[in-house]
DNA sequence: GATAAGATCATCT
DNA sequence: GATGATCTTATCA
């Protein structure tokens, strides 16, 4: 049941070295993998966000190059974690050719198997949603030890094509979240995702 | 249903 | 010392 089928392909270097808004919406209907001790976590990415550029004001790169964000200049394919808030992790892919910065984060992901829930059910159970950068990455164990993991080995932490085709129709198109602060560089359409998901768990929902 | 506020720390000034 | 690419809980309507 979590085996990954023979079409899948895993995303390569060349996938990512793209424009930024190119690589997020072609993200959708991808699947994000973790592998961890006890097996593999999968899910669909149905919400990411682009950042496109040290012009882009809501791009952590276009306060320069620092430390931090080194990352987002280096090639593409390349894991970029970072702490937020003190809580909350958020999960990039890099994107377009290395020295450029620019990024994809990834918001959501419909989960399919999930190992925590140890109950009867069978396949048959609805997927899960899992909104949010810092849910995800609390559901994927992504911490800071993955900032600049390379995606393209196929190992611990990688994109999987399965083979979905989506329909443009399908994708929405809306302003970031959480980027107030950067003008008119908040307004544009940069968010995508996909318009038919499962329906969000309960607020109450147990575990 | 909507809105408000607190939690908590790596990074940068 | 200030600031977030957030999430949860509390409170009000």
């Amino acid at each position: 049941m979590s085996k990954v089928s023979p079409e899948a392909r895993i995303l390569t270097r060349a996938y990512f070295n793209r424009p930024a808004l190119r690589v997020a919406r072609s993200l959708l209907g991808k699947y994000l993998v973790r592998g961890i001790d006890t097996g593999l976590l999968a899910g669909r990415i149905v919400e990411v966000e682009a950042y496109v550029g040290p012009q882009d004001l809501a791009c952590h790169a276009s306060k320069g190059r620092t430390k931090r964000t080194d990352v987002l200049f280096g090639p593409p394919g390349v894991a970029y974690v970072y702490l937020i808030y003190g809580m909350y992790y958020c999960f990039n892919v890099v994107t377009d050719r290395a020295g450029y910065p620019a990024a994809v984060l990834v918001r959501a992901i419909e989960v399919y198997e999930n190992p925590a829930q140890t109950g009867s059910k069978p396949a048959e159970s609805q997927p899960v949603l899992i909104d949010g950068p810092g849910r995800l990455c609390r559901f994927l164990q992504i911490d800071l030890s993955l900032n600049r993991w390379d995606l393209s080995v196929g190992q611990t932490l990688w994109i999987e094509d399965r083979g979905e085709r989506l329909r443009s129709a399908e994708i929405v198109a809306t302003p970031r979240i959480g980027v107030d602060y950067a003008g008119e560089w908040a307004t544009k359409l940069y968010r995508f995702r996909i318009q038919r998901t499962v329906s969000r768990r309960s607020s109450r929902s147990p575990q």
